[in-house]
DNA sequence: TTTCATGTTCAGCA
DNA sequence: GTGCTGAACATGAA
């Protein structure tokens, strides 16, 4: 499920849950932890409080009190579930505030999650752009260069961090632009068209709370599926691979 | 049974 | 260094 919008969704979501609270217990099992992880959930998280949450694109960071900060990664299948009694299947990690309980319950077991010491270290360290919700038109025009794809290009975490491929394929599908498209070929309107539709795409999902079918008329997401047809000429969708990803596109609408 | 899936990383190669 | 392909990770759903 996670791309930007619904790792943000989340993330209010967990701290609605359980921010403010004495974490009582925690447990995680199933994930890795990154590298940078200073400890394990289970021995550092008692104790501590969730005060905030900073996210750069598709990570997640949970502020605990004492100055750690819990990395989760939602991977292709991650979601976090508040729950009472029983844990929830695939629970991959959880956190007990409180009476209040959270899961992480990720079935394909693609996320991760840590305990670090710092966001920043660890977003650059991994040679992460800037969030797509916070990089200026400026700089992302200067970074988005190449003979690649632009699709590629979208989906490239150290160019900006947040697309995936579905708002990837949204982004374009809106500025009537094939996702196979070399970045080079594109001119300075169309560059431009991109950048303020990425924009528009993730703040639109975000604005539903992710909720596809309550995005305007005119978005694929609202059905990107096989059978489904381009709401502007109704033209049954065109898939192909690109950038190593399934991408959806109208052939009629998008050059 | 086979294929595909909203992600990330790494090896191999041109 | 750039960029592409394929594989790996692991597992449910169609």
């Amino acid at each position: 499920m996670p791309e930007l919008p619904e790792v943000e969704t989340f993330a209010r979501s967990i701290v609605n849950a359980v921010g403010g609270r004495n974490v009582e217990n925690a447990a995680s099992s199933g994930l890795p932890y990154c590298r940078e992880s200073v400890g394990t959930v289970e021995e550092l998280l008692p104790g501590k409080v969730v005060t905030g949450y900073r996210r750069h694109g598709k990570a997640l960071f949970l502020e605990l009190s004492g100055g750690l900060w819990l990395y989760i990664h939602f991977g292709m299948s991650g979601r976090p579930l508040a729950f009472h009694g029983d844990e929830p299947p695939y629970t991959r990690l959880r956190i007990d505030a409180d009476g209040t309980s959270v899961a992480i319950q990720d079935p394909r077991r693609l996320g991760g999650v840590g305990v670090i010491r710092s966001p920043d270290s660890f977003v650059s360290s991994r040679r992460r752009g800037p969030d797509a919700l916070a990089v200026s038109e400026e700089e992302f025009l200067s970074r988005l260069k190449g003979r690649r794809a632009v699709k590629a290009a979208l989906l490239d975490q150290s160019l900006v961090c947040g697309v995936g491929n579905l708002y990837a394929d949204e982004v374009l599908f809106q500025n009537r632009i094939l996702p196979v498209r070399r970045v080079d070929e594109l001119d300075d309107d169309e560059k431009r068209g991109v950048f303020h539709w990425m924009g528009k795409a993730l703040n639109a999902s975000l604005d539903v709370g992710t909720d596809f079918s309550l995005l305007p008329e005119g978005m694929m997401l609202r059905d990107r599926a096989k059978d489904a047809r381009c709401p502007n000429c109704g033209e049954t969708w065109s898939t192909a691979t690109v950038g190593g990803r399934t991408s959806y596109f109208c052939a009629v609408c998008q050059h």
